[in-house]
Parts: C-alpha cells; sequence; structure tokens
DNA sequence: CTAGGGTTAG
C-alpha cells in the first residue's frame, strides 16, 4: 500500500468514526478555557446551548462555579450530575475548601465517602490547603490519621500538603519528619513547601541549607521556590549566597516574575545594598505596587528618608496603584525627617484614597505623629480607630514615653489591659522603661509578673529593659537575676548590666563584667563606654578612666561625645584633678556643650575654684540662657567660698531673668501611694508627726556624732537658722516618714528628683547606723545604698 | 478536579 494511499484511508476513517465526538471534546475544552478566565457567565451560557454533555462537560461546570466563590450555583448544578464521580466531589469540595468554608468542606468529603466514593489526593489536597491557610493544625492532623489509614500516607501530594499543612501552623518538626520520610519522589513543589516551611518559621539558615540540598539533588527551583530562599538570605544579610540565588533566577529565566523581583529588592535592601535593589526595580517591565513598597521600606531602613518620599511621589505621579503596605514606609520617613508639613499632606491623602480605616495605615499616622511630639493628633488618629490592636496602643502608649509623658503611657497601658488586649513583648518593654523612669518599682514587678503569667516567649528587649527597670529601681539582685536568665546577651543586656552596678556603687563589679564581655566576643559601643567611666567616676579609678577612654577610639573606632568628656571631666574632677579636668576640657575636638560644663562646674564645686566655676557659668549662660541650675551651682559655690555678696548678687540677676530653680523634692512609694515632700513644706496630712519625728532622729544623730554642715545651707542668714533651714531639707522629710511608716527590716526607698545635699547623705549615714536601717536613695545622679552608716557611693557621687 | 509565593506598623 502506497503511503499516500494510507494517509487518505487513516483521514476518512477518522472523520467518520471521530467526527461527532469532536464537537463535544471541542466545546468541553471552550468551556474549560472560560471557566480558566473566569468568564463563568459565558461558561453558563455555553453549558445551557450544550445538546450533549459528558462527565467532563458536568465537572468543568461544577468547577467554574466552585472556584469563583459561587457555590450556591455550584451546588445546584452538583445535584443535577446525572452520575457522580470522584472527580465531581472534588470538584465541589475544592471550591469550598478554597474560600475557607470549613465546616462544608469537611461535611462534604464525609459525605463524598457514605455515598461510595473514595477521596482521591486532590480531594485530601484541597482540604490540606484550605486547613494550612486557616491553620487549623487539629482538622489537619485528622486528615493526617485518614491519609496513614488509606494508604495516602506515600503519595507525594498528599505528603506534600501535609508538610505544607504542618509548616503554615507552626510544626516545623513534624514537616521535617515527614519530609525525611520521603526519601525519595520529593518534586519541587515538596522542596518548596519544607524551604518555605524553614523560612516562614524564622530559621533562615535551614531553608538555605534545604535550597542547596534541592540544588544538589538535581531538582530545580521556580518562582516559587526563590522567594522564600530570597527572604532568608534577607533575614541572614548574607548577600553572597543572594546573589547566587539571583544567578540562578537569571538562568532559569524567572525574572521577570513579580514576586521574585520583589523579594530580590527586599534582599538587595535588607543586605544594605541599595544600588542592586535600585538596578533590580528598574529592570522591571511592569512596575508593581510590592516591588516599590518594598524599595520605599528598604531606603527608610537605611536611614534615607528623602529618597524614599521621592520614589513615593513618582509612584503617586506615575498613577500607580498604591496599597496600605506603601503609606506606612512613607509615613515612617516622614517621621524621620520631622516632616510635619508633608505628614499632615499625607494624612489628607490618605483619608482621601479611603485608606485611613487600615490599621497599618493608621497605627503608621500615630507613630508619625507621637515621633513629631503631636500628640493631640496621634490621640485623635487613636481614637478614630475603631478596632485597635497591640500595635495602635504600642505606638500611643510608646509616643508618650518619648515626649517624657511616662504617667499617661502607664495609664494606657492599664487601659489597654482593661480592654482585654492582649500585651506583646514590644508593649512590655516600652511600659517596663517607663516604670524605670519613674523608679516605680511596685509597678514595674507588676508588668513582669503580667508578662509571665501571659506565656510570651522571653525576648531580649523586654528582659533588657527589666534589668534596666530593676537596677532603676535600686534593685540590684534582681537585675542580676534577669540577666542570669537570659539565654542570650547583647551589647545592651551587658551595658545594662554595667550601668547599673555602677550607678548602684559597685564600679568595680561594672568593670569585671566589661572583661566578661569581651571575653564573650561582644563589642562595645559607645553607651557601654559612659556606662565605664560612670562606674571609673564613682569609684575613684582615675587611671583605669583614661584607659578606657583611649581605648574607645583606639580599639572600636568610637569617637568620644560631649557625653563622654563630661564623664571624663566628673572623674578628673572628683579625684581633685581640677587643671587636668580643665586641660581636657580645652583639648577637646569637638565644641564643649552644657553637659560638659556642668561636669566642670560640678567639679570645681567639690573643690571651692571659684575662678574656673565664673568661666564654666560664663559659657552655660551663653549656652543656655534660660537655664537656672548654673546660676544655682555658682551660687551655691559662692556661698560655701564665703563670698555671700556674689551669690546673692546673683540670684537677684536670676529672679530679674525670671529664672527659677527646679524644686527639690523627696518622694517615697508605699501601699501604691506616692508620698512627695518639699523643703520646709507641711501640706502631708501627717506632717506633724513627721516634724516631731524629724526632731528625735536629729537629737539621736546628733548624740552618735553628726554635726550639721551648713555649707550646704543657701540661706544668708546666722548659723542657727541655716541649721534649720537644712533640718528640713526634703530628703530628711522623707527618711522620717519612711522610719515611722515603713515596717522594719524593710529598706526604705527614697527617690529625690535632683542629687542629694552633702549634710542629707552624711545625716542619711547615721540615721542608717542608729536606726538600724537599710536606706535606699536614688538622685538624680546614682543610687546611694546606706547600711550600717557606709554609702555605697563611698562619698562620690 | 492539580499542592507551593513577595512587601507587614511599634
Amino acid at each position: 500500500m502506497s503511503v499516500q494511499l494510507h494517509r487518505t484511508i487513516q483521514t476518512f476513517a477518522s472523520s467518520i468514526i471521530r467526527k461527532p465526538k469532536c464537537s463535544l471534546i471541542d466545546k468541553n475544552k471552550k468551556l474549560n478555557e472560560l471557566s480558566k478566565l473566569g468568564q463563568t457567565d459565558e461558561a453558563r451560557k455555553l453549558f445551557d446551548k450544550m445538546p450533549e454533555r459528558d462527565e467532563f462537560t458536568w465537572t468543568t461546570m461544577v468547577a467554574a462555579y466552585a472556584n469563583r466563590g459561587r457555590l450556591v450555583e455550584a451546588r445546584q448544578v452538583f445535584q443535577e450530575v446525572p452520575t457522580k464521580s470522584s472527580i465531581t466531589w472534588s470538584s465541589l469540595i475544592c471550591g469550598y475548601c478554597k474560600h475557607g468554608f470549613e465546616i462544608e468542606g469537611f461535611e462534604l468529603f464525609w459525605q463524598m465517602q457514605s455515598e461510595g466514593h473514595m477521596p482521591s489526593q486532590f480531594t485530601l489536597g484541597s482540604i490540606l490547603r484550605m486547613c494550612a491557610i486557616k491553620g487549623l493544625l487539629s482538622r489537619g492532623e485528622q486528615i493526617h490519621g485518614y491519609a496513614i489509614k488509606t494508604c495516602f500516607d506515600m503519595n507525594v501530594f498528599v505528603m506534600t500538603g501535609l508538610i505544607d499543612m504542618y509548616a503554615k501552623s507552626k510544626r516545623v518538626l513534624e514537616a521535617e519528619c515527614i519530609f525525611q520520610i520521603m526519601s525519595h519522589g520529593k518534586n519541587h513543589v515538596t522542596w518548596t513547601a519544607m524551604i518555605n516551611g524553614y523560612s516562614q518559621n524564622g530559621d533562615a539558615l535551614r531553608a538555605i541549607q534545604c535550597f542547596s540540598s534541592m540544588r544538589a539533588e538535581g531538582i530545580e527551583a521556580n518562582q516559587y521556590t526563590f522567594p522564600g530562599v530570597l527572604s532568608s538570605c534577607a533575614a541572614l544579610s548574607d548577600i553572597r549566597f543572594g546573589m547566587q540565588v539571583h544567578g540562578c533566577i537569571v538562568n532559569g529565566g524567572f525574572e521577570a516574575n513579580v514576586f521574585v523581583q520583589s523579594s530580590l529588592i527586599d534582599m538587595y535592601c535588607k543586605c544594605e545594598d541599595l544600588h542592586s535593589a535600585k538596578k533590580a526595580l528598574k529592570q522591571m517591565e511592569i512596575n508593581h505596587a510590592v516591588s516599590w513598597n518594598s524599595m520605599i521600606l528598604g531606603y527608610v531602613r537605611n536611614g534615607l528618608p528623602v529618597e524614599a518620599l521621592s520614589l513615593f511621589k513618582k509612584m503617586h505621579a506615575s498613577d500607580m496603584e498604591v496599597d496600605e503596605f506603601t503609606y506606612p514606609s512613607v509615613l515612617n520617613s516622614l517621621a524621620c525627617m520631622q516632616d510635619t508639613k508633608n505628614g499632615i499632606c499625607l494624612h489628607c491623602l490618605v483619608v482621601k484614597t479611603g485608606y485611613e480605616s487600615y490599621k497599618l495605615v493608621s497605627n503608621a499616622l500615630i507613630d508619625m505623629y507621637a515621633k513629631q511630639e503631636d500628640l493631640a493628633c496621634a490621640i485623635n488618629v487613636f481614637n478614630s480607630m475603631v478596632e485597635k490592636d497591640v500595635i495602635s496602643w504600642t505606638s500611643l502608649v510608646t509616643g508618650c514615653a518619648h515626649n517624657g509623658f511616662y504617667e499617661e503611657a502607664l495609664k494606657l497601658f492599664y487601659e489597654m489591659r482593661m480592654a482585654e488586649t492582649k500585651p506583646d513583648q514590644i508593649i512590655i518593654a516600652s511600659v517596663l522603661s517607663s516604670c524605670s523612669e519613674l523608679a516605680l518599682l511596685k509597678l514595674g514587678q507588676q508588668v513582669h509578673a503580667d508578662f509571665i503569667k501571659s506565656g510570651l516567649e522571653a525576648s531580649l528587649s523586654v528582659d533588657n529593659s527589666l534589668m534596666t527597670m530593676y537596677a532603676n529601681c535600686g534593685c540590684l539582685e534582681d537585675a542580676k537575676k534577669v540577666f542570669n536568665s537570659m539565654q542570650m546577651h547583647n551589647v545592651i543586656s551587658w551595658t545594662a548590666l554595667i550601668v547599673a552596678y555602677a550607678q548602684n556603687g559597685k564600679g568595680k563589679e561594672s568593670l569585671r563584667f566589661y572583661d566578661e564581655m569581651i571575653a564573650s566576643g561582644i563589642e562595645p559601643d559607645f553607651i557601654t563606654f559612659i556606662g565605664l567611666l560612670f562606674a571609673c567616676s564613682h569609684t575613684g579609678l582615675v587611671d583605669d578612666g583614661k584607659k578606657y577612654f583611649a581605648s574607645m577610639k583606639k580599639d572600636y573606632g568610637i569617637r568620644p561625645s560631649p557625653d563622654h568628656y563630661a564623664c571624663m571631666i566628673d572623674l578628673l574632677g572628683r579625684a581633685g584633678k581640677i587643671q587636668e579636668a580643665e586641660k581636657l576640657v580645652n583639648e577637646m575636638d569637638i565644641e564643649p556643650d552644657a553637659t560638659v560644663w556642668k561636669a566642670l562646674l560640678a567639679a570645681c564645686r567639690v573643690h571651692g575654684n571659684t575662678d574656673l566655676a565664673e568661666k564654666a557659668s560664663m559659657a552655660l549662660f551663653q549656652l543656655e540662657p534660660q537655664d537656672a541650675v548654673p546660676y544655682v551651682m555658682l551660687s551655691n559655690i559662692y556661698s560655701a567660698a564665703g563670698k555671700w555678696e556674689n551669690a546673692a548678687k546673683l540670684r537677684r540677676k536670676m529672679n530679674l531673668k525670671g529664672l527659677n530653680k527646679e524644686p527639690g523634692y523627696s518622694w517615697i512609694e508605699m501601699n501604691g501611694v506616692v508620698h512627695t515632700f518639699i523643703s520646709e513644706e507641711r501640706s502631708h496630712t501627717k506632717s506633724d508627726e513627721i516634724y516631731s519625728k524629724l526632731e528625735d532622729v536629729i537629737a539621736l544623730i546628733k548624740e552618735a556624732g553628726y554635726v550639721a554642715d551648713t555649707n550646704f545651707s543657701l540661706h544668708d542668714i546666722n548659723e542657727e537658722g541655716r541649721e534649720r533651714s537644712l533640718s528640713y531639707h526634703s530628703e530628711k522629710l522623707a527618711i522620717s516618714f519612711g522610719l515611722l511608716y515603713v515596717p522594719k527590716g524593710v529598706p526604705i526607698r527614697i527617690y529625690k528628683n535632683l542629687r542629694v545635699c552633702g549634710d542629707c547623705h552624711n545625716a542619711m549615714k547615721f540615721v542608717s547606723r542608729v536606726f538600724d536601717r537599710h536606706i535606699i536613695l536614688r538622685d538624680s545622679n546614682c543610687f546611694h545604698h546606706f547600711k550600717e552608716g557606709i554609702c555605697s557611693c563611698g562619698d562620690y557621687w
């Protein structure tokens, strides 16, 4: 038979055998196409017109409705299906699962079995996917059990679904277990599920290792694999691996995928390579909001708010789609720039475009206004929110604290707890630092307890703030306990410990901790050195101080700031090396600021150097003309030197300028009530009792050898009057109250807003011995632990 | 009827 003839017969044969069937196949094909395109109503029209329908026709129509979420219609068609198969059931179930209808999905799953149809890998796959997305762990476990019973536990589809379900439910170990059981037969989707499982559960290193193994086994990655790998590179700041992945992406031809592109941009931004990120953004053919969002956020995070704003302007001008992720980054950049004008403009735009109702956006608005110190606006946005979350509260709480309204911050936290919003680590850390600022030990302990009860995981920032809170309340032991309980310490933890010991009069321990810190491989930062210099200064370790001061620049490249200089001047001043302190000020390679001059002035006070004091004061009068402190200090130095006339003249000048000294006051917290005392004041309800107790106290300590030091009296009056005013200092009123009302054996905790006066300091030492009490006095500079006539500060403060 | 994905505020 010739070839020609053979072909003719074949064509003829197929024309008679297949022709009628072909039209059904073609129509089914068309129906499926319309369904995939989402043209469900067109599909229905075609379906209705079809004179002949087979199983595929019916199933496609059910799926067309089910996939678009039109489940009522899907079920109607389903019920009309003449002969249902496992596939028909799966199509319907898949629709319910895709749209999150958990109850209906499971009902149909059991129903199909009772009607004699075996679920397939597709049925289980759909249900597992729903469990994964909705985090239905126990439902997923049920399916896992079912899969084992029905021998589906060797099926790649089902196993992959299980891995994804466990990983999305934060059960990485279970996911890993299934992954390892599947020694062979893992496909690229299985690998991708595992990689993303690691990456989404914060195990970036394993994600990357898994990706490497995948490639080693010769499995090709695709557009679904790369984003997870790239975000892991970003989390580890591993730009070298990231660039290799970029190479794979180019090789595989996946560059054009928007998901891949945006994760590339994000990776480069997080690795601080803005140049490469920008290049990736430029190469995009279609501009996609997510990629632009990543780039804008990258600019903000890398401290380039101006670039972030200009990118947003471009985005806005080009009619690009802007979403709820765009605004927070831009608002954040305006917060960084303190750009209040554009802040308001952007707020207007948010309102105009209807994005105010997005929590993400409103929270960013609160944060921006708070950072721009416009608490009223922040509160306005907060109050306008229908549904607040913990971040809304945190933004406001931190905003208050940032503006120095610590009490308001604490009240807000209380309100939040009353509203039964669960706290998280960040708000706890923020609230603890407000407790710390106000030295509210009881409240701080309650927040600590609240945190433990919450069952939240420990976090570095919470532990670090707990340490600071306890240290700031004079509870050194508790601060150390927290430190010891921590699994990891960063430079902030160590610095907190160093500062805690330094301000509580244990500077030598601070220096020991510094050595331990270095030994553990953690590098100090500029705050660590402030702690160290503070420790040296309060312990009188001049040589060590000089050594650290030199080391910070030499060994760690940290340029001393005015604060470091101030510590050094303080250190030299206390040690009586006034000339050296003056020399250091003159040698500074930066302009000395007010803190530096104040340190010098304080040094002059201790050593009665009026000439240098005048010089320092002059500088301060220039730098901070509205500050009363230098006037008071200089006047005190004059008084101490017996130069009453100069002192009086200065006081008059101060009054003429309308400057008022911050009044000194002391307080004691008892049973949640703060008892405040002001020198010579009698507003306390137990005032009579307190003053009469004070008479007894003075008499008793005098017997033990206390002599009033009238140098600390500021009044230009006779000796007896000066002594009298001295005995009514706020610290002394507070200690009398403490002796009356704080039970024996419990430390008396006194707080003072200014530095403790020298005479009061001396008196406290006697009180601690005569009355056998532990007195903890926190002044504006450090803690004084008085015990058995000795103070922990070693009389340096 | 076919599993898997990026940006996420303090």
